[in-house]
DNA sequence: CGTACATCGCGTACACCGTACTCGAAGGAG
DNA sequence: CTCCTTCGAGTACGGTGTACGCGATGTACG
């Protein structure tokens, strides 16, 4: 049986196999696309490729290994620019195209921030933005932890911005009925002045749009590692 | 029935209810810290307070609802120190908090990322912030992404923390057979040289322990943030 | 005090889930 | 052609979330 990322040892004596674990993770992924991840069953993953439920247990060991492959198989269609030697320029790039990726599958904010999955695009990921820091003076460690606050930044702002555009058209993730419930209680909310800033936030909105958003926020935390950088001799 | 957010009505007729939403909430809390939060299930749940499952929709109308409160719960639990008037140490404060609830509570981690609750524990907690912010020559929207951008990052460092302390200590979540297809894994990775840093992280470890490695990204972060704050006159 | 009635407790039932076990089918190697 | 390995997938089991409904319960009112 193929082990969580070391795929089946390929030994070319008997049947040959009639699917492939990147096919189960397309299925998967499209299944999770169009009905959200909770719809995502093995049965269902399965029958979306014509087969039976236990048939996919030869090609992937888990349920939770499946999620794993999903999201790995989509940080590899993130795709990495090529380093252009201006490490802010760099690290935006990647920035943008992780946003994009995570807001055509809106399941993957919620996977991403589980326990990373150290899939070969993910760790492809990380050895391109390490790459990147490299030569900035910072300790390997330091490095690490630059990515990842930049990585975890983009997550948390996604994870913001899908849940306004699901609460503006109406109803995302939680049915009708969230709706219905969610009004009245922020009415509540901001009623009774317990919660000013947050009745503000309500009230005003917000300036920009979320594109513009994203584009400033990350200015400032560029701008916040190059300040922190040690200085260059 | 009670919504999320709103308890019941209350009215003075009827019989009295024989549980509450903090006692379920608490209950469910217990399970999850005990045998992880895929055990908590609404009869697991129920059989924790001596009574069937069908008797928590009384009182929460979803587990998803439940869930929520389980989250709303323990950010309460955090408690809000006194605002000093340094911004940036009532930052470190309660992001000190956060990390040790939610080291506690190690499902804790997995659940914030979601969607975000709004529970009122969770907005009193953004209200603190974002007086703490106040005055410093922000926008409102910047404010909140300052907070949300602090946030994001002491939970992914959690997180992290998290997953490798579970492999430290031989199993975490993933049992027994994760560590058996994890270390031939890593030394495969390790052995064709395809991921250089990863592998010199994991060769090399963490010069500092967690605490310390907590203590400096939180202090490189409030520096950042403090490089790119508008300048006062 | 008796009674009406709002409310709660919760058993039953259903559809669905992940997956252990199993065996027959399939196809390349010799 | 035969063997032997590997794959395909049905069956079955224990568990899940929750819709429905009914009987128990305690309060407010007559």
């Amino acid at each position: 049986m193929a082990q969580v990322w070391m795929p089946a040892p390929e030994s070319g004596r008997g049947r040959p196999p009639s699917y492939s674990r990147a096919q189960i993770a397309e299925a998967a992924i499209a299944i999770a696309d169009e009905h959200g991840i909770d719809a995502v069953s093995m049965r269902k993953v399965a029958a979306a490729l014509g087969t039976g439920a236990m048939s996919l247990y030869r090609y992937v060991e888990n349920k939770q290994a499946l999620c794993q492959m999903m999201l790995d198989h989509i940080v590899g269609e993130i795709g990495l620019p090529e380093p252009t030697g201006d490490w802010q320029a760099d690290l935006r790039a990647v920035a943008e195209r992780q946003r994009a990726t995570q807001l055509a599958h809106p399941w993957l904010a919620g996977m991403a921030a589980g326990r990373p999955a150290m899939g070969p695009n993910v760790l492809r990921m990380l050895e391109h933005s390490m790459a990147v820091l490299d030569g900035l003076g910072l300790s390997l460690e330091d490095m690490l932890e630059t990515y990842s606050l930049v990585s975890s930044w983009v997550n948390g702002f996604v994870q913001e911005e899908l849940t306004e555009r699901d609460i503006r058209r109406g109803t995302g993730l939680d049915e009708q009925g969230w709706q219905r419930s969610l009004a009245p209680h922020l009415e509540t909310l901001t009623a009774n002045g317990e919660y000013p800033y947050f009745t503000r936030i309500l009230r005003e909105g917000a300036d920009h749009d979320f594109d513009t958003r994203f584009t400033r926020g990350l200015t400032r935390i560029l701008t916040g590692i190059a300040a922190t950088l040690p200085p260059t001799p």
